[in-house]
DNA sequence: GTCTATACTTGGATAGAC
DNA sequence: GTCTATCCAAGTATAGAC
């Protein structure tokens, strides 16, 4: 595959870049061989031709975009020696400008396309459930330090990502062995959390 | 609409019962008007009669199945006072055989299907990040009354989660402004939870 | 390797009988 | 309110010329 040299300046490369761009402007559902053909302004049949389907386009061009992430972030993650530290990462990862991979690769993933109208009903949707939690956030910190320190609604917002991300990746995964295990350890973790906080209970 | 009586005995429950099961098998894509109509024996043709689009019914078969779980669970959340008891809850939610409506809910929200090929193929991807994930884990934990207590491997699932989770909320939310703000607390709370635990450093 | 043209399939949606 | 039949659009994919 790797020949001596590419007739006009690799096309596979191209089509990767188009299918990103295509599923970051409209989701996974708007990423037909139409459109990304359009996108990039080549022949729909070159889809075909260099990767067979549209399912094995996205995978490759998922696979790509990962790798470059990684190969952009690992060293500082490989020396990463605080939670702090950590979190700052992710906050960049998530929000880099820099990055126009992000979106695509988040709607590949998480499968469901841009926030129009659709989006807008699903987020309304979980509205009851983020002021529940939040309440439930505010009694449990009270009391603590941690009442003072951190805004219930952000961590209610987390809360409910973290949630809808266990629903998510538990649904890849065929066994679903770790979502139990980790609800185990997040359990302890706040009790000691707790008890370390507000031994008064 | 709410009329005297019904004809046969709602059929329009029986087509919000067949979405939602047609959805937890295959997932959104695989949610067509003529698999669903299928389904649940009765004909494609009703959909469009009593809901107007495949759109139209796949929200309403999710606020349907949201407004049920809010109804189980409301009351025990209003009293909620523990973190642990929080993650408790959320654990019986995600786990729980007793409700059906689970798997389709996530995949409205999430947008993508069952197990495949394709799904294991998306996990793989995602696996080195697991991987150094949990290594910055170990290291920050090190030391600390954290590191016999949580295992990294299900903490670092659960960071993945989060973060997963993260994208697609502010991929739904069009503002995107409560993430910004969700990770400068929690950048403030791991660092505090680290000056509690680890006052070494 | 790239193009044009097109075959084939599936899916959303509607008309009109009952 | 429910059924049959069907239209039409959009999508994946392939054949074959260049």
């Amino acid at each position: 595959m790797a020949g001596t040299n590419q007739p006009k300046r690799d096309t596979k490369d191209r089509i990767l870049d188009a299918a990103l761009a295509t599923v970051a402007a409209g989701g996974l559902m708007g990423a037909t061989a139409r459109r990304i053909a359009k996108q990039g302004d080549f022949n729909q049949a070159l889809i075909f031709y260099h990767f067979g389907s549209i399912e094995e386009l996205l995978l490759a061009s998922l696979e790509r975009a990962n790798r470059r992430r990684i190969a952009r972030f690992e060293d500082r993650l490989k020396n990463v020696d605080s939670l702090a530290e950590l979190v700052r990462i992710a906050s960049e990862l998530h929000g880099g400008p820099d990055d126009p991979d992000s979106p695509a690769l988040a709607a590949i993933v998480t499968g469901w396309s841009n926030a129009e109208e659709f989006g807008r009903r699903v987020l309304a949707t979980m509205q009851p459930w983020d002021e529940l939690v939040e309440g439930a956030i505010r009694r449990s910190l009270d009391g603590t330090p941690f009442a003072a320190l951190v805004p219930a609604k952000d961590l209610s917002w987390a809360i409910s990502a973290l949630y809808l991300g266990i629903e998510m990746l538990s649904r890849l995964d065929p066994g679903d062995q770790r979502s139990q295990r980790m609800f185990a350890s997040l359990g302890g973790l706040a009790m000691l959390a707790e008890s370390i906080l507000n031994p008064k209970k």
